[in-house]
DNA sequence: CGTGTATTTGAACCTCGTCAAGCCGGGTGG
DNA sequence: CCACCCGGCTTGACGAGGTTCAAATACACG
């Protein structure tokens, strides 16, 4: 994906915004589902880089015609502000995920947050796809594989979900995951 | 200050701009500075607070009169679009630095970044202007007090820093710091 | 089936957090 | 002018949460 020309919609499936150091080590600072814009950050030397997390179906924009568009017509440059104030809102509600708070909140939290995406696009809410690999779901929180594992294993064993299938998360007990996700229930 | 109808301009001093749980863990996200602008994104929810981090002077603008400029003048919107492009990679490299980084890489990391900005304001690059308190950094690297005091204090024996007068911190080393805040140099 | 990858599980280790004390500096009041 | 206090910073000892390393298991695909 090129984020220096286009600008994206996301159609069907799951995409990561990706930041690494130079040994490797990787952080997803997002990741953009059905509904979701990205690649508006792409012109800056820093950027992040967009890579597909799962089989994905896109919808491209070149980026001189939203600039234009932005000059052309004040109501669309009013919504790409709101879009990107909102994008900005989420990474820094994440930096306090990532920065504060412990393993099995950030799991919860994530879980949750999931969900929640999933409702906005009219799923069954209570039965998350989950097509996100460990790997970037650990990248993504600041955790290790092994942590996330142990942690979604854990909460399983407590029933607070499912795996069904490995293809989707079955919340059982979503007022347990919320305590948790708040830093009450240990 | 008030970023529901107000955006600001940092005249001189430092702002933090901040994120808290319910029980009061706290992830601050940024520290706009002198010639820095934040605000923009305080009409949403889910909204960061900006307080004083240190004795302040700022320049308000009224956030009506940034929208209508916005759709009047189109140079003003691209250029808040690109000060908005600006922060959300700023936050992005943040989390990678909170979410991946050691300690002392998250505090050498801090340090060089002081520098660079005293940089752009043309003060002396090698004596940063230090106001900012240890709870402050700390909540800023997603550390604890005690450890940011250790490895700051660590740095100093190392002979990469050292402190003038509890107001400034003097770089020493300005290579060895770059290592460290790399991944390279323990 | 067999192979390669993702996930889980276990055990040892380590970085950082926690708790507690001591220190320093600035401000206040006697 | 000194004693005191208070908040911020430093320092130490200890422990826990999460990482690391290693191996076993499950799973997808030819």
């Amino acid at each position: 994906m090129n984020t220096d020309k286009y600008c994206y919609r996301v159609i069907g499936g799951v995409v990561r915004i990706c930041n690494e150091t130079e040994d490797g080590r990787r952080q997803i600072a997002a990741f953009p589902g059905t509904g979701d814009l990205f690649g508006w950050t792409g012109n800056r030397h820093h950027a992040c880089t967009a890579e597909a997390a799962t089989d994905v179906l896109l919808l491209r924009w070149p980026r001189q015609a939203i600039e234009t568009a932005i000059i052309d017509d004040p109501e669309t440059g009013h919504q790409i502000l709101s879009i990107l104030f909102e994008q900005l809102a989420a990474v820094q509600n994440h930096l306090l995920l990532v920065g504060r708070l412990h393993a099995s909140e950030r799991v919860a939290s994530f879980l949750l947050k999931r969900a929640e995406h999933y409702e906005r696009n009219g799923t069954r809410s209570d039965r998350i796809p989950f097509w996100i690999c460990r790997r970037d779901v650990a990248d993504h929180l600041g955790l290790t594989v092994e942590t996330v594992s142990r942690t979604m294993n854990a909460f399983k064993g407590r029933r607070l979900i499912d795996f069904v299938l490995n293809q989707h998360v079955e919340i059982l007990d979503r007022p347990g995951l919320e305590q948790i996700a708040a830093g009450f229930g240990e």
